[in-house]
This record gives C-alpha cells, structure tokens and sequence, in this order.
DNA sequence: TGATAATAAATTGTCGACAATAGTCGAAAG
DNA sequence: CTTTCGACTATTGTCGACAATTTATTATCA
C-alpha cells in the first residue's frame, strides 16, 4: 500500500491534509505534523471537542505513531489539546468564560507590553506601525466594515506592540500560548469585533502614546482597550 | 541485565533517581518521568546547561525511549529545556535578563492577579492566607534572617492569590510556566531576598487591601512589591 | 424489558530495532 | 605543524509490534 493510498478519507480532518513530505518547511516530521495540526485546529479544520485518534490520524499523514504522540505532547503544551491518560487527546473547546479569562490576561500582559514599547520600540517599528494601521483604514473603507480586520490585522498589531516590548518571555506567553487560542475563537465564533473603526481609533492613540515615550499612558490606553473588547464579548455573549 | 542493575551511574543526575516503579503518584511512564525531571531541573540535580542524552537517561530511569521522548517534548513546553531537531534537548541556563523579563511578567500578571483576588477571593481564603503569613513572622524570627523563607514560602504566598483571582488561566501560564523558573533561579544562585521583614510587611499590605475589597490598591501594591524584588535583583546583580 | 456482568474490539502505552543525521577522530595533503 | 577531507561512532528520528487499559458489544439474569 503506497503512502499516497495512505492518505484518505479522515473522520477527524474535514479538509484532506497536505502530503507531508512535500511540506519543505522544517526537517522533522513531528514538528511538521505539530505545525499542521496547530492549523488545523486553529481554522476549525478540527472541530472543538473532536477526539484525536492516533491510528486514524497517523493513517491520515502518513506516518506512525511515535512522532505523531511527540506532536500531541506539544498540542498539550500550547493549550490547544487536553489529555487524559489511556484516553486519548481532545481539541480544546473553549468556553465563554475561558475567553473572557484569556482577555483579563491580555489585558495585564499587553498593558504591560505597551509599557515597555514605549521605552524599547524603536522609529522604524513605530513608523511601520502606523503604515500598518493606514492599511488597516483602508481596508475598513474598502470592506465598509468589518470582515478582514479583526481576523488577522487585529492581532498582527498586538503582536508587534509585544514584540516592540523586547521582552522575549512576554512574547512567548502571548504568542505561542494566547494568541493561538484567541485565533481559535474567532473563527469558532467568526467574530465581528463590531466597532473597527472606533478600535482603529484606539490603536492609534495607543501609537500616539507609545511614539510620545509615554509608557504611563501607553499601558493605560491598552489595558482600557481590551477591557473595551472583553466588555464587548461579555455584553455579546452575556453569559 | 536487571533493572535494578541498569539504574546505574549517571553523568547527567547529580543523585540516583528514585526507582520508577516504586512512585505511585500517577499512572503513565512519561508523565511520572517528566515529574521527576521536573524536580531534578528546578533542584539543581540536573545542571543547567547540561545536554539531555536519551539512552543515558532512559538507562537511568529504566524506561525506553519513546515515553522519554515525550516527556522531554512536555518539559520543552515548561520552557525548562531547549531542543534542537537532530541535536537534542538542553537544559535551559537562565540569564539576569531572562529573569528581570520573568519579573516585568509577573508584576503585570500577579497585580492582575491581585486585582481579581480582591474581587473573589472566599473570607475563608483571606484567613488562611493572614495565618500563612503569621507563619512566615514566626520562622523569620526563629532563623532571625531569610533562609526559609524566600525558598518556598514567599512562591506559597504568591500561589495562593493568584489561585484567588479564580482565573485559571493566569494559575496555568504562573503555575506551571512561570514558578518553576524562578525556583529553578532561586536554587541556582541561591538568592537571598535580603529584605525578608520587608518583604512580610508588604504581604500584609496586599492582604489588606484584598480583604477591604479594593481592587485598584491591591493591584498596585503587589505591582509595587514585585517591582521592588525586581529592583532589587537588577541591583545586586547589576548585569 | 432493563440492568448488570462477562466478553470482545479498539485505542493508548511501551518497547526494541532500524534509518538518518551530527559530531568525532584520524589520515592525508599542503 | 596545521588544515581539510573522509570514515567511523554515537545520538536522534522513525517505525512496527506487543502489552495494558479503556470502551463497546453481547449475553445473562432479575
């Protein structure tokens, strides 16, 4: 039986998987199958909830099942899995409430965040942070609304703030253990984050603060930022 | 060749590893290794620093390699080893810099933390927090200085308002990302806070003010107090 | 018919062996 | 004597098979 035969018809998958040995992204097949899980599960390809098989997903990409544990091990670590011992791993689903305690940690982390990128960040990523908001104008005029932005542009300028920290660890916590996450629930949820224009607004005071070195305010305005959007998912989802 | 026989001398281990069998903790190979792989790292037993070599520490243990594996894979996820594909797992050796960015961390996250506690925090938590401390007092004037109670004590303190924020969250990524690189920096420079009666009095500050139910007070206070040791090391340890 | 217990099937956990890669040592050339 | 190339060794990566445990199925009894 080919490997090709191999890959088929998957209960867990919705989409096929990519062949794995064409994906010349790294060089070992349970970091290549991590990241395409991490995908996978992130877009909702794995619906929350769905029990990992490892016989059928190891069927699915082709290989056995020792790397493919050793990926599930990391899932584990990135949140984006629960394991229980002789019973296997489960996609995360993440309830209201879970979110809205991501959204707190958010809120200290990223305050934080843009403390230290008032301080640390330097002209040339402030600049590119405001081209990066034009865009994010543009887009919103274009679209009249609300589609793209906070799919990806949203995160993308968190992202940056944090990175603009130069705090290595704060961008660990965020990126590899946050991020994903709130990633997860927006295309679980396909949030509209239903005022673009007005966050447009707020991150560019946030920019304004971080550009006049004023790590005081810079905290501030984020933290009342996304409190604004834990609010927002608080009023929307009420609980 | 027995087992017995084949828990033999290890280069990586500074002590003889506890013989797996006989730890009851829990039921999985991978999961009872990675404990104790856990403790050896934070304790000091495993230097950091020290390259991670798979058929030693299989032999060490008793177990093959695949469990092994996943507990290194597990402990990468800790953050307490680095891996390198083809090359290997390290144990991680914590910079000045890494540990003042763990501490911009945690002030940002543990005076949320605080913020919370103040809100949810049970009068049962309170008390029991009130005679955590009187505890401390008394082993400070006993050992009349600061060998105790930095260890684990001061770490307990922490723990316990952050549990009371109620949000599992912030308990995950302190609990099991953040705390055991601090205890793993404590043992290595065997850090002495130097300021232990400071220290204390600032607790029941941050006691106070949860128990008053004032949320802003007791963020800024614990802020305050992190600040404080954060000073403190970037001091003594000047970088 | 419904509940319970025994049995069967499937899945997870563990192991040892093989393949692929990296690091080491030594020999040959400059 | 130093450097570079090549073979060798040791370690990591991957695989398939077996053992242990859980889950599903079936049979038995009230």
């Amino acid at each position: 039986m080919s490997k090709q035969a191999a890959v088929e018809n998957s209960k867990i998958l919705k989409k096929a998987p990519t062949k794995l040995k064409q994906v010349v992204t790294d060089n070992t097949l349970a970091t290549n199958v991590m990241n395409m899980l991490v995908t996978a599960i992130v877009k909702g390809d794995i619906a929350p909830g769905t029990k990992i098989s490892e016989p059928e997903l190891a069927r699915a990409y082709g290989i056995s099942r020792g790397p493919l544990r050793e990926a599930i091990r990391r899932l584990e670590g990135l949140r984006l899995v629960e394991l229980k011992p002789h019973v296997g791993a489960r996609v995360v689903q993440l309830s209201v409430k879970e979110l809205i305690e991501i959204y707190r940690v958010r809120e200290a982390l990223e305050g934080m965040a843009a403390r230290l990128a008032a301080q640390h960040m330097s002209q040339q990523e402030i600049d590119d942070l405001r081209s990066l908001l034009d865009n994010h104008e543009k887009t919103i005029c274009e679209l009249d609304g609300l589609s793209y932005f906070q799919k990806e542009g949203d995160l993308d300028f968190h992202y940056r703030i944090v990175k603009g920290s130069k705090n290595a660890k704060m961008l660990e916590l965020l990126g590899s253990d946050l991020y994903h996450l709130v990633r997860m629930y927006r295309y679980q949820f396909s949030v509209s984050s239903s005022r673009p224009k007005r966050a447009l607004k707020e991150h560019r005071q946030i920019v304004d603060a971080i550009e006049s070195r004023d790590p005081e305010l810079a905290e501030i305005l984020m933290r009342r930022h996304i409190s604004a959007a834990r609010i927002n998912i608080e009023e929307k989802l009420d609980q």
